[in-house]
DNA sequence: AGCACGCCGACT
DNA sequence: GTCGGCGTGCTC
């Protein structure tokens, strides 16, 4: 307690972190009998409303003046304070994405409910003393011979298991036979058991296993698993869980996709006999701050989540594993801009845990990381089971070819038919949707163009439609041309999916076609039907885009052809080449994954491209050996940073006055290229609200530091501006 | 006049 | 992030 001048005794003070864009916690004063400490929970006032906060500083002197300061309104303290190691991450996490601290401790308190305990659900109990019910109808009877363990049941559970409506119950009740109690809320789920069905391991396997289980105790380290598809990565880190779970710690899996975790849970579940606790946006608000109080508490031992799970408040973390870890879904592009994969690596360093990385085609940045040493590369180079990689070979389309207005090529069809002859499944990946990406008059050249966005409409025929793949605009499919009026004028020019499936039913009018396709009406109910369906043999050739390259397994699929393997290759993004070397490595590793019977068919313009060689000799190393010498060579990420300022509002001039102002001092660091500015001040012409500007330097530090002091000086414009730096931390660590 | 909307600054 | 205040412009 402080004496102030006037002899009263002063409150102390503590500085709030509060859940909102400030730069800084707030001070509030502590009301008698309240004793908040670091990283305790609390309710404050702001402004006109109430916030929840985490205390970040204690006995503090004033930093406005007292007159503004206001109490405490509350301390949770049945919620566990976030211990130091969280909030060391949550500063780190904000310093890194230049996010303020608020915004980050936004993503950790995502579930208010979960501050206070959860409450007792009402049950019902034998009144022991009772006699039975004078009337003892048969579902009484039912009821009462249910209840023989003498135990209190939920209403609803009682009822189901004794095959009786609730009314049944309300009556023995009303009877005094039975009494309503408060029964403690269950836990979120059962414990999972390191040592329920632990796997037999290949050798390979078993090697990688030890090393993780060795350093699954121990403090903070990152693996690489590196394993080509089938290599069996998952049952190998699922040890090194196992080991943190015996060691009394908890573990954190994130997955990229929400879609594919009920087979992941499965799968979790088969090993360890109990599900894990799953987090991810669309799990309902009760369940979330179960999770949320169970992390916490300790009552959860593993949590099988995306990206968002990092932010969970572990109390005794000891692992993170992040499957997929190329994979774009753990980037977060809104408010905070982080990549879930590297803060995973900062959040074990902070604490002092292993993490381990695992893909079949790693990122451009963990290969580099294992190449330094600052990862543990483990190796998985062979599929389990003995099944052997699927051949893979390039098709030189301008060798090979179709016919025009044909899109497979006679070598793939042959494949195909050989295929369709052993009674063997096809994949024809075409990562296009619809049924042609431009439709032209040919007598009066008129393109069909998006009202909202300046891109072609896409053509899908099935639908009837031209739709707009950036806004969803969608049209009719016209009949004759609007400008010219030509009627069997429009043609359309280039494959999609569904025109590769027309293509493969005119050559195979007896095979089964199937197309898949995220825009496929019937939603995800459907698309787990026809997933279904092909693993069931239901289909001879399925054409589909992305989405058939992760997590679904087709067990009779033995060919893969990759109709335009040079799609994606030739657009601006500097991940351009890794991306579609990942992507079609991932798809053609879908060949022939159970039976070991597998090959793929790279359709190409260009075979001498990196990336197609590569995959058709199956020599990943060569990819990886080129793009980190071209990444290197042009100072991008990982070698270079790569950094977007992104201005949106409406004052064009104000904005096109920033743009000019970050192009100004740009040429005062000689190794900071900006590109971009003039793309951005054309796109303010056109109208756009919002442009990117790409800098590029070899030091991330010097870019930052550069950005940031450039903010601070610069005069604001109206609208916001937000930076983005897309860098992985490693070499900060 | 009445209000819908967008912008902007404050929030301890 | 969220709120209230305020100016602008449109409608009853």
């Amino acid at each position: 307690m402080v004496q102030d001048l006037f002899g009263g005794s002063a409150r102390p003070l503590v500085r709030v972190l509060l859940p909102v864009a400030v730069a800084e916690p707030y001070t509030y004063r502590v009301p008698e009998g309240m004793a908040p400490g670091l990283g305790s929970i609390v309710r404050v006032p702001l402004g006109p409303r109430e916030v929840i906060g985490v205390v970040w500083a204690v006995d503090v002197a004033t930093p406005v003046s007292p007159g503004r300061l206001k109490d405490l309104l509350h301390h949770y303290d049945q919620a566990p304070p976030l211990d130091d190691a969280l909030r060391a991450l949550i500063d780190w996490v904000a310093n890194w994405t230049l996010a303020s601290p608020g915004m980050v401790l936004r993503m950790v308190l995502r579930s208010e409910e979960a501050l206070e305990p959860e409450a007792p659900v009402p049950g019902v109990r034998r009144i022991e003393a009772a006699p039975p019910p004078e009337r003892l109808t048969a579902a009484r009877k039912r009821v009462l011979d249910t209840m023989e363990d003498g135990f209190a049941w939920s209403k609803s559970g009682l009822a189901h298991a004794a095959g009786v409506s609730a009314s049944v119950i309300d009556g023995l009740i009303a009877h005094e036979v039975l009494e309503v109690v408060q029964m403690p809320a269950v836990p979120p789920v059962p414990a999972p058991d390191p040592d329920w069905a632990p796997p037999t391991l290949t050798a390979a396997q078993q090697v990688a296993a030890d090393r993780l289980v060795k350093a699954a105790s121990g403090g903070f380290q990152t693996f690489l698993i590196d394993g080509v598809t089938g290599s069996g990565k998952t049952e190998v880190y699922f040890e090194a869980v196992a080991a943190a779970l015996r060691a009394g710690r908890q573990a954190l899996i994130l997955i990229p996709e929400i879609a594919l975790t009920s087979a992941f849970l499965e799968r979790f579940e088969r090993r360890f006999a109990a599900r894990p606790a799953e987090w991810h946006s669309e799990i309902s608000p009760k369940q979330r701050a179960r999770v949320w109080r169970g992390v916490a508490t300790g009552d959860v031992r593993v949590v099988v989540g995306a990206r968002s799970a990092l932010f969970l408040p572990f109390r005794e973390l000891g692992l993170i594993v992040v499957d997929e870890e190329h994979d774009g879904a753990y980037k977060q592009d809104d408010r905070v801009p982080y990549n879930a994969r590297d803060m995973a690596v900062v959040r074990g360093h902070l604490t002092g845990f292993p993490v381990i990385l695992a893909s079949a085609t790693p990122s451009v940045e963990s290969q580099v990381n294992a190449e330094a040493g600052r990862y543990q590369r483990l190796e998985l180079p062979e599929r389990a089971l003995g099944a052997n990689m699927p051949e893979i070979v390039a098709i030189d389309m301008r060798q090979d070819g179709p016919e025009r207005g044909q899109w497979l090529a006679p070598t793939l069809r042959r494949a195909i038919a050989e295929a369709l002859a052993d009674g063997a499944q096809s994949l024809l990946f075409l990562n296009r949707r619809g049924y042609a990406p431009l439709t032209l008059c040919r007598s009066c050249g008129h393109r069909f163009q998006c009202p909202n966005c300046s891109t072609w409409l896409i053509e899908h025929r099935f639908r009837g439609q031209l739709a707009c793949h950036h806004c969803g605009h969608v049209e009719p499919s016209p009949d004759h041309c609007p400008s010219c009026g030509g009627t069997d004028s429009l043609v359309p020019c280039g494959p999609g999916v569904e025109r590769i499936a027309e293509e493969a039913g005119d050559l195979f009018p007896d095979a089964r076609v199937l197309v898949l396709s995220s825009d496929l009406p019937g939603g995800a109910e459907r698309m787990k039907r026809e997933m279904k369906v092909i693993e069931e043999g239901g289909a001879d050739i399925v054409v589909g885009t992305q989405l058939v390259a992760k997590g679904h397994n087709f067990p009779l699929m033995r060919l893969v052809g990759v109709v335009d393997a040079d799609l994606g290759l030739a657009n601006g993004d500097p991940r351009a080449a890794e991306r579609t070397f990942q992507l079609l490595a991932q798809v053609t590793g879908r060949a022939g994954r159970i039976s070991g019977q597998g090959h793929g068919m790279l359709q190409t313009y260009a075979p001498e491209h990196p990336v197609i060689r590569a995959l058709a000799r199956d020599d990943r190393a060569a990819f990886y050996r080129a793009e980190i010498a071209a990444r290197r060579a042009a100072h991008l990420p990982p070698f270079g940073r790569m950094a977007a300022l992104i201005i949106s509002g409406q004052d064009k001039a104000a904005a096109a006055a920033h743009a000019r102002a970050l192009a100004l001092c740009a040429p005062r660091d000689p190794a900071l290229t900006v590109l971009g500015p003039a793309e951005a001040a054309l796109a303010l012409v056109r109208g756009r609200h919002r442009f990117r500007l790409l800098a590029m330097t070899p030091r991330a530090t010097d870019l930052q530091g550069l950005l940031r002091a450039w903010l601070k000086q610069a005069p604001k414009p109206r609208g916001s501006v937000r930076l983005q730096v897309d860098v992985d931390p490693q070499s900060f660590l």
